[in-house]
DNA sequence: AAGTCGGGGAT
DNA sequence: ATCCCAGACTT
C-alpha cells in the first residue's frame, strides 16, 4: 500500500460521497455541454458559471447551433462572465467541430488541442471527465493541492508547473479513476484546500499531507506574481437622437472587452479626458455629467466620467438604439453600470 | 518569461 | 486592500 494509492483512493472514495451537484455533473456526461462549461469555467468560479450556463446551451444546444450564431449573440450571452475572448474561441471552436470533425467534440488530446481556446487543461478535462482517460489536468485548484500534499515550497515558476502536471499524470494513472480522481482534485481545492484557512481537519488526504506535518498548509502555494493595475481614463458619451434613441458603437475585436457594445467612450492612459480633448473627438460642444464611478479589474483601474453632447458628428461608426434593444446587446458590466447611472438602464 | 484578458467572492 | 478563481494566447 504505496502513499499515492492511498492518496488516490481516499481522494475517489471521499469525491463520491461529497461532490457538489452541478449542472455539468451529469451521471453520463455530455461532450458539449462539458466543453462548454470547461471554457466558462476557466478563471471564472463555479458560482459564477452556474447562472450562465443553462441560459447558454439553451440558445446553443449543441456546436452546430453555437456555429451558426452571430458574433452579437455569442456575445451577449456571455455578457458579464467576463475575458469574452473565450466566447469568442469557443464560437471559432464551435465552427471547426462543425466544419472538421462532423459536428461532434474531438476524442484525442491532439485533436481537442487543435480547437482554439483549448489548452493542455482543456483537452485534459474532456479526456478524463468525459472520456475517463488518465489523461492529467492542473488548473489552480490541483496546483495548490497537489503543491501541499508533497509540502514543496516551490518558486512560482514554469520548472514549478512542469513538476505539477508530472505529478498529475502519476497519480492519475496510479487511481484506475480518471474522472473521479480530477475532479475530485478540483472539488478538494474548491472546498477544503482553499487558498486560505484549509479546512485540514475535514480533509480526506490529512494523513498523507507533508504540508500539514510541516504546518506550512497556508504559506504554499507562493503567492503569484502579478504586475500593479495600469490607470485608465474614459469619457464615455451619452447622445440621443430627436426620437430618443441613444448612439452606441462595437468596441475593437482586440483588447479590453472586445466585440462589446458600448456608450462611445474615449479612453487615455494619462489624464481623465478633458472637455476640450472630448469636443474635438466627438465633433460637438461636449459637457460633464455628475456620472464617475471607478470600475476595477485584474489588470486595470478604469476611471468612468459620462459626458452629454447635443450630437457626434465625428464618431460615424456608431448605431442608434431604444433602450430595449440595448438589453439585448452583448455590454460588459463596467458599461451597464454606466447606463443604469445615466438612466439609460432600468436599476439593477 | 511577462503581459493581457473581467468580474466578483473571500478574507 | 489583496489574492484568487475548472487558463489560453501573444509578445
Amino acid at each position: 500500500m504505496n502513499r499515492d494509492h492511498s492518496i488516490t483512493t481516499a481522494l475517489t472514495a471521499w469525491f463520491r460521497v461529497k461532490a457538489r451537484v452541478l449542472p455539468w455533473r451529469t451521471i453520463e456526461r455530455d461532450p458539449w455541454r462539458s466543453l462548454v462549461s470547461e471554457f466558462m469555467l476557466q478563471q471564472t468560479q463555479v458560482d459564477r458559471v452556474i447562472e450562465k450556463f443553462e441560459p447558454f446551451l439553451s440558445l446553443f444546444p449543441t456546436p452546430e447551433a453555437l456555429a451558426r450564431a452571430s458574433q452579437d449573440d455569442v456575445l451577449a450571452a456571455w455578457a458579464g462572465l467576463g475575458y469574452y475572448r473565450r466566447a469568442r474561441n469557443l464560437h471559432a471552436a464551435a465552427t471547426s467541430i462543425a466544419d472538421r470533425f462532423g459536428g461532434s467534440v474531438p476524442t484525442s488530446v491532439d485533436d481537442l488541442l487543435t480547437l482554439p481556446g483549448v489548452g493542455r487543461y482543456t483537452a485534459g478535462a474532456i479526456m478524463s471527465l468525459v472520456h475517463h482517460e488518465p489523461e492529467p489536468i492542473v488548473d489552480g485548484n490541483v496546483r495548490r493541492v497537489l503543491l501541499r500534499l508533497d509540502g514543496e515550497d516551490l518558486p512560482d515558476a514554469p520548472a514549478t508547473d512542469r513538476r505539477v502536471w508530472s505529478r498529475a499524470g502519476a497519480l492519475v494513472s496510479e487511481s484506475g479513476h480518471p474522472a473521479a480522481f480530477n475532479e475530485g482534485l478540483m472539488e478538494l481545492g474548491a472546498l477544503i484546500c482553499t487558498p486560505r484557512s484549509p479546512k485540514c481537519p475535514e480533509c480526506p488526504l490529512v494523513a498523507m499531507c507533508r504540508a500539514h506535518d510541516a504546518g506550512t498548509q497556508e504559506d504554499i502555494p507562493r503567492p503569484k506574481k502579478r504586475p500593479n493595475r495600469k490607470e485608465l481614463f474614459g469619457a464615455a458619451l451619452i447622445v440621443r437622437d430627436d426620437t430618443g434613441r441613444l448612439l452606441i458603437r462595437r468596441r475593437p475585436d482586440v483588447g479590453l472587452w472586445a466585440g462589446m457594445w458600448e456608450a462611445p467612450t474615449l479612453e487615455q492612459e494619462s489624464h481623465p479626458p478633458s472637455a476640450e480633448e472630448v469636443s474635438a473627438w466627438c465633433g460637438a460642444a461636449a459637457t460633464p455629467l455628475s456620472l464617475r464611478f471607478i470600475h476595477q479589474t485584474t489588470h486595470r483601474i478604469v476611471h468612468f466620467e459620462g459626458w452629454t453632447a447635443e450630437s457626434a458628428p465625428a464618431l460615424a461608426d456608431g448605431r442608434a438604439v431604444s433602450g430595449e434593444e440595448i438589453g439585448r446587446l452583448g455590454i460588459s458590466n463596467a458599461q451597464r453600470r454606466l447606463l443604469r447611472l445615466a438612466e439609460v438602464l432600468p436599476e439593477a
